[in-house]
Parts: structure tokens; sequence; C-alpha cells
DNA sequence: CGTTACCTTGACGTAAACGTCAATCCCCCT
DNA sequence: AGGGGGATTGACGTTTACGTCAAGGTAACG
């Protein structure tokens, strides 16, 4: 059964908007069929939209995720595709890993201050 | 000795373009002298401006630091004044640590699919 | 005095990812 | 026939933190 689902029972189901759907294909993410004027949701557009969700959630920006995308799309099983797929995600798992490392970086200094009662701003009543 | 800096000078100084200090004047988070037309950095308008650079550091935005910077201007003693910094000081970490949570939730889950060689795309050829 | 380097204001542009209308259209129900 | 409730397209708006001209002023050097 490849039940498909209008726009407003694919955001009921996804937590997005009508407008995020709409955007999602006109950035060729997803490509749902038609009825008439209106759109259909079939099980891949939504395989699609899990991963366009799941790819923001690690941070990737909605043009990384409509190319990993379409390559798949073209031959899921090129090699260099994968390795394609796999040095980005490589990549951005450094990145992520880089934030990681200034944000607790970050958060050990205002930790500090806190403690000190300094919050931010002591600096500018001592340079008077 | 309260030596003036150019504009060109702090840049030079902050690693910050002029733009970016003519912005920040413009959001009121900077008020340099004046000599004629031209700016002049006083050691108040740079201590403002590490100021900035550090919050900016623990993710405040300029708006924020602004604020903050004119409620300690105007009174920097004032009890309920440190606590309101402090309130928000407080917010904010909660809010890094918060951040850092869903980065090593992300982080995880994308070392496990690099580690399964699947990248983030597995799903894909599975739903078909 | 002329050139150069530096400065000024003002205004428009940029990036990402949608939000928010407006005008229409379509189907279904009573 | 008259409403609703959803959908559609198109287009302009929003946010943040600046970038990028353009046109012109000024100050020091030679």
């Amino acid at each position: 059964m490849d039940d498909l689902l209008t726009i407003g029972e694919m955001c009921a189901a996804y937590q997005v908007t009508a407008r995020t759907l709409r955007f999602y294909e006109q950035k060729e993410l997803i490509q749902p069929r038609r009825e008439g004027a209106h759109r259909l949701y079939d099980r891949r557009a939504r395989a699609r939209l899990q991963l366009i969700l799941r790819g923001k959630r690690f941070g990737f920006s909605l043009e990384d995720i409509r190319q990993l995308l379409n390559m798949y799309e073209r031959d899921g099983t090129n090699a260099a595709q994968l390795a394609r797929t796999h040095e980005l995600a490589v990549a951005r798992l450094a990145q992520m890993e880089a934030q990681r490392a200034e944000l607790d970086v970050a958060i050990a200094e205002l930790k500090t201050e806190l403690a000190e009662g300094a919050a931010m701003l002591a600096a500018l009543k001592a340079a008077e």
C-alpha cells in the first residue's frame, strides 16, 4: 500500500508546515505526485523528507542534502558517489567536533565568570 | 595615556573590519569620539569592543550584548541589574549546554552511520 | 599644489530557510 | 445556492550581521 498523503497530512505527520514542503519541492529536494493541481506524497517522497530532516539534525545545509539525495537517486551503488558521500560526512563530522570543542571552551569560560559573580562585564568597570 | 586609535588601527588591533565597527556604533554598542568627522576610539570604546567580541563568543546576539552593556553603563552596581545579567548568563549557559547535548547526539549518530558505511542514505534505498 | 592613503555617509546586496499574505480554485455538505 | 475547509501559485517580508559599492571629504607627504 503506497498510501498517498496530502500536504496537510504530511504536515501533521512530520511536524512541518506546508510552506516548508513546497519550499523543499522548489529546491528539488522532494518530488510529490500530482492529482490535478494537488500534491500527493508517496512512499519515496516521505522517505526523502525523513532524510532531509535527518540531514538537518546533522547540520547539513539543504543544498548539501539535495546533492547527496540526487547523487543516490541517480545511482546508489556507484563507488565514487559512495566515496563522495562518505567524504562529506567525515568533513561534516570534523566540523561538528570542532564546534563542540569551541562550545566547551565558551561554556567553561562562562561558568568561571558566573562563579566569580562577574557575569560577562567586570572588565568594563576595570577599564574605566 | 588614553591613546586614541583610528578606525584603521582598531581594525588591525581587533581583527574586525571598519564596516563592523561602524555597524556596532550604529547599533549603539560603541560610541567613539569624533575629531571632525573622523572617529577616534578611546579606552572605553576599546573595552566595550572587547566585551562585544567576548559576548559573541558566548553566542549572545548583538542586541543582548547592547542591553547588557547599556545596563552596566547606567549603573554598574545596581543589584537588580546585576541579578538580571546573572540571569541572562545562566539562561545562556543552559542553552549552550543543551546545544552541546544535541550536538553530542548528532555526532554519535553520524559516527555510527559512518562506521556502518551507510553514510546518511541507506534508508532511501530501503524505502523503495 | 598634487597625489595617495585613509576616512566619511548612504544605500543596496547577501545568505538560509522559511513566514505571511493575496487571489483563486476545488470538493463536499446541507 | 451558500458555506467551509483545504490547496494552489506568486510575490514580498523577515532575521542577523555584516559586505560591497559609490561619491566625496581630508590630512599628510613631497
